[in-house]
RNA sequence: GACUCCGUAGCUCAGCUGGAUAGAGCAACUGCCUUCUAAGCAGUAGGUCGCAGGUUCGAAUCCUGCCGGGGUCGCCA
């Protein structure tokens, strides 16, 4: 039940018996909840557009479309205002509906079939293959996670996906550093790593399970003849790794895809001969980038992708000067496969350093499937990892990065992934590692749980006056709520479908944890009122039925708490530590 | 130089894809625990939504041009 959604239908009903038939129109009528209290709870913007249709000047109409609503039994007032909005003042029993409603269907309450089950890709992670996952991974990690279960919520059909970039240079400077690791332990020479090789110990454990299964073999022949072997042993060895850090934040990727497998089944081929078709690609010189020297450019011919079509600023060469494809080719033979699996929509997490490769990509989907398939690239800015206050430095290079793996120890699982969604993606996050752990109002997980907790003690209260709020609780006497303080948390509740499917349309996760700060506060602050005034507290030892209401109403927000937290993968803490 | 993201209260940020008098949280000031609900709550103050144009009934939101900050810019992935 979604009362916007309702008041929308009794609107568009309006519009239709008017003679409005064209659907763009139709779909930019909106029945949204005003900031301002005062202007109802529902305002819509009907009468404005669709005055220059029907001929009339919008107040006239709104005035005419009162007539109308004000026969609902649902709607107690109708005022216009300003230059012809309508602000509608429903009746409180809509509001206890949905309250009811809640208690019956608890947790499917905000889910909806907004997606139609159409196939979602997310792709999301990708980190390389060639070490742990470290703080800057995590972000990306957990809003495509969370935004792969918020569209789930809204019934998409979602494919967790993570592309595997197993082919390149990197994997074999990986074997290469793995080699030095296997003679090192061989030989007990110490290893020394050039600049571009990993000297992270983690790889010392592959190059003695290599040990275990070839022995020493390896030790003195070319690379061509131990690269193959420790490419494999490696990647594998590192996906397992980076699979297990995911585990721990409870990300589980429905599909592993490998650029190796996609170079080797020959689909770079068949995108290119794709592409040739529809006329995206030549052969052409590039000239030399502009406001940075590059003593090395050479000019020279080379196979490019038209992505200035598709406005990027530049062509993208799919070949090297060595006549082997680009990292670029590979990307667009996987998107090839991703189209030929057929989505309805793509969705690419990446970080922000990815920026510049938007259009190109975005190029190639619009290219391959005539501009047919959905795309969207979520770009996740940079953590900022802090330690009161303090920003905590980490260097990649040295091998001393901070692991994704070090800040679960510390803070837990549950706490990473909510910080991450504390900001819009697009924008960079502060992490303090200290603050996360306080209890107090500073503090946005703690903020958000507490609430959870509070409820929690009331269900424990509540069995010692012999309610059990495991019970229905339907039949409670919702009219007894309503102080300024209930209402405001009812009305919070009444819009949680709304929240959901605009987070959903829009691909924004974090407006979920936004929600549920608004709801605690909601809630925090219903609760001081007992404080002050115990008539007001949520059991009052003389009036079961006031209590039985008000121990629903919080029920009910612990309900809607669960879902939310479901949807960012945190689970609802009841008691504090 | 080009592309891209960002610019909203002293600070950190929301702002429901164009709606009405722009909202939170910190910090500041003021209140609320002898008792069952203070890990919290209530209140005050704080703004030229970077600047200038444009689009229309209506702009923080869309378009153009500047200013400032981050990111990226063939033969890395």
């Amino acid at each position: 039940m979604n009362i916007f959604e309702y008041v929308k239908t009794i609107l568009l009903d309006i519009a239709k018996s008017r003679g409005v038939e064209d659907d763009i129109l139709l779909h930019k009528i909106t029945a949204e909840p005003p900031k301002e209290d005062i202007h109802g709870d529902v305002s819509t913007n009907i009468a404005l557009l669709c005055s220059k249709k029907l001929n009339s000047n919008p107040r006239q109409l709104a005035e005419s479309f009162k007539e109308l609503l004000v026969k609902n039994t649902y709607i107690d007032n109708v005022q216009i205002a300003g230059p012809g909005f309508i602000n509608i003042f429903l009746n409180k029993n809509i509001f206890y509906e949905c309250c009811k409603n809640v208690l019956n269907i608890k947790n499917e309450y905000g889910r909806s079939n907004y997606g139609k089950s159409e196939k979602v890709n997310i792709e999301y992670v990708s980190a390389n293959p060639t070490g742990p996952m470290h703080i800057g991974h995590a972000r990306g990690a957990v809003f495509g996670d969370s935004l792969a279960n918020l569209l789930q919520y809204v019934g998409y059909n979602v494919t967790r996906e993570y592309y595997i970039n197993d082919a390149g240079q990197q994997i074999i400077n990986l074997a290469k550093s793995v080699y030095i690791r296997y003679i090192e332990i061989l030989t007990k020479k110490e290893a020394v790593f050039d600049d571009d090789l990993y000297p992270g110990e983690y790889l010392i454990a592959v190059a003695k399970e290599i040990i275990d299964i070839y022995g020493d073999r390896f030790l003195s022949c070319d690379e061509q003849n131990w690269i193959k072997v420790f490419k494999e042993f490696s990647t594998n060895a590192m996906m397992n790794i980076i699979k297990e850090d995911l585990s721990l934040i409870n990300i589980y990727h429905d599909n592993f895809v490998s650029e190796e497998h996609i170079k080797s089944i020959g689909l770079i081929d068949k995108v290119v001969k794709l592409l040739n078709k529809n006329g995206s690609i030549y052969e052409g010189v590039l000239d030399p980038p502009k406001g940075q020297k590059n003593e090395n450019w050479e000019s020279r011919p080379q196979l490019l992708f038209k992505s200035t079509l598709f406005g990027d600023d530049l062509d993208r060469p799919l070949k090297k000067a060595d006549n082997t494809w680009t990292y670029f080719a590979a990307d667009s033979a996987y998107h090839y496969d991703k189209f030929k699996r057929n989505y309805t929509s793509l969705i690419n997490v990446w970080g922000a350093d990815h920026g510049g490769y938007i259009k190109r990509i975005e190029g190639i989907i619009k290219s391959i499937s005539n501009s047919k398939l959905k795309f969207d690239v979520k770009l996740c800015q940079l953590v900022n990892l802090n330690k009161d206050g303090k920003p905590v430095k980490m260097s990649k290079r040295a091998g001393n990065f901070i692991s994704m793996k070090s800040v679960i120890d510390s803070v837990g699982a549950d706490v990473l992934r909510f910080i991450m969604l504390t900001r819009k993606n697009d924008a960079p996050l502060d992490f303090d590692l200290a603050k996360v752990k306080e209890q107090s109002k500073d503090n946005p997980v703690f903020y958000v749980q507490y609430a959870n907790v509070r409820i929690n003690s009331l269900y424990k209260k509540a069995q010692n006056h012999g309610i059990n709020l495991n019970d229905e609780l339907i039949n409670v006497n919702f009219d007894l709520l309503n102080n300024s303080s209930e209402i405001n948390i009812i009305k919070l509740i009444a819009k949680w479908p709304r929240q959901v499917e605009a987070a959903a349309k829009a691909n924004e996760p974090h407006r979920i944890t936004f929600y549920l700060n608004d709801l605690a506060s909601a809630f925090h602050s219903s609760w001081s009122l007992g404080n002050e005034d115990p008539s007001l507290r949520y059991i009052i030892d003389n009036n079961m039925d006031l209590s039985k209401a008000r121990l629903a109403l919080a029920k009910i927000v612990k309900i809607i708490m669960a879902s939310g937290l479901s949807i960012i993968g945190v689970e609802p803490v009841d008691k504090l530590s």
